[in-house]
DNA sequence: TAGTGGTCTAGACCACAAT
DNA sequence: TTGTGGTCTAGACCACTAC
């Protein structure tokens, strides 16, 4: 391919590439040309075609697979966690197992409990002192078998520290809001810090995703009135994930702008 | 380098460069090594640095500048996109506006709205049919004059044609909300539906960011009971956003669960 | 075994930023 | 002018997948 109009050679190739997925061209998990073929059609060097490709990877519509060529994504996520509703309606257990039940699929989990100190991220999120006594879980969960969330909560042990509901799983009680309710604690609200950024490699592998994918990562804090009583680092792919949040927007309580 | 134990070199240089990061050796704002430099230092060819510094680049640590160098990006978002609360306190104006003089920032915005009709997509979104007339306007949004948020909203002309609110902008009335309080129509909830995913081109060159990174997008529909009102796509980089999610969570209504 | 993508060498020329 | 990253050539060998 000649760099006319001096846009780079893989930019190009990419933008014709792209606009075959983007028109139906290519559909969803066929495969791309390899990249001798590209190399050929185009006739470019090796680097140029991987460029493109790399280009198109970043964006999510193509996956790359050593041994079987790239291929077109399948479009959006397939998994939704609803959120707003969940914290509506209360249900029994994590919101993740909720979530996945609501989905049709069947949720599973692993978690590590241990005691430790707060860090001063963790207790500026938890408004206690770097070094007060915490639980913390790292959770990793299933759906379907697929690893599909990871999470790592804390709660300062002042809170929870000689109750039944100390340890977070294998109690009489699960789920923040009900463990806290049955020490007399009421859940008022929970705020969710969204952001995305790229798989770190410990979350690709734990996760069983290629590096660098995009991921959601949402702090997760559970209030009472003020006061923080639990605190958690949630990450999710967002290849598999949509989080859909229900916010209410009460009546308004003075006069309609007159026309 | 010798690529002992058969991971990849870029993947051990990464690594290396990445705890330099992460343990304040390379603090932010600081540059990196030059490719030359790391070639030499690392005994290894230009591509494998070129690797490392990009998986970097992926992972949000590091951001390049063609002629500078590459440069420790300093950590976390600025800015935050707060909604429970917006949505709560019904504030004057756009979400958008409210959200940055919260934050102390100038909010500005150019708007360009036409009649159109719907896509099968948005016409899914607002529960009409295809080809049914919609008011459709794209928004660019400015914190302190630097673009901030794209947005491209719909709403059903069944809804609002020959009523004094027409016209999102520019008419007695801004903002979903009261704008549809002013012809009856009483929002009742929102739904956000968020995922991550790169930058397409149209997005990175009019946010001003560098193709690739990541950003967050956002499928926003108002609701009067069960009847959409209006949809939007609404896309932020996910270097400068945060989006702050704040949901109540009601009192129980059955009994505690014995201890 | 053949084909795929993954990693890597050793160069080259270019565009952009700082001086 | 010098140094930076951006793009590109023309090869090579390896690991993984499918047959």
């Amino acid at each position: 391919m000649a760099d006319f109009r001096g846009r780079p050679a893989y930019l190009q190739i990419a933008d014709d590439i792209r606009s075959q997925i983007l028109d139906g061209t290519l559909q969803a998990e066929d495969r791309l040309p390899s990249e001798a073929d590209l190399m050929a059609d185009y006739g470019v060097s090796r680097i140029v075609v991987r460029n493109a490709v790399e280009v198109l990877r970043s964006e999510g519509l193509v996956v790359k697979q050593q041994g079987r060529g790239s291929f077109v994504r399948a479009q959006r996520p397939q998994r939704t966690r609803v959120v707003g509703d969940l914290y509506s309606e209360r249900p029994e257990g994590s919101p993740f197992a909720a979530s996945a039940r609501a989905s049709g699929q069947v949720p599973e989990w692993e978690y590590q409990t241990r005691r430790t100190t707060a860090s001063k991220t963790i207790a500026d999120r938890l408004g206690i002192q770097a070094g007060d006594p915490v639980m913390r879980t790292s959770y990793r969960f299933f759906a379907d078998g697929e690893p599909a969330m990871l999470s790592t909560s804390f709660e300062p042990l002042a809170i929870t520290e000689g109750t039944p509901v100390e340890q977070p799983e294998g109690g009489p009680v699960t789920g923040v809001v009900p463990r806290m309710d049955a020490i007399g604690i009421h859940i008022t609200h929970v705020v969710e810090d969204v952001t995305g950024r790229s798989a770190r490699p410990y979350e690709a592998e734990t996760l069983k995703v290629p590096v660098g994918v995009p991921i959601l990562a949402i702090e997760r804090t559970y209030y009472a009135k003020s006061r923080p009583i639990e605190t958690a680092d949630i990450v999710v792919s967002s290849d598999r994930y949509v989080l859909s949040y229900r916010l209410p927007v009460p009546p308004r309580t003075d006069q309609p702008t007159p026309l």
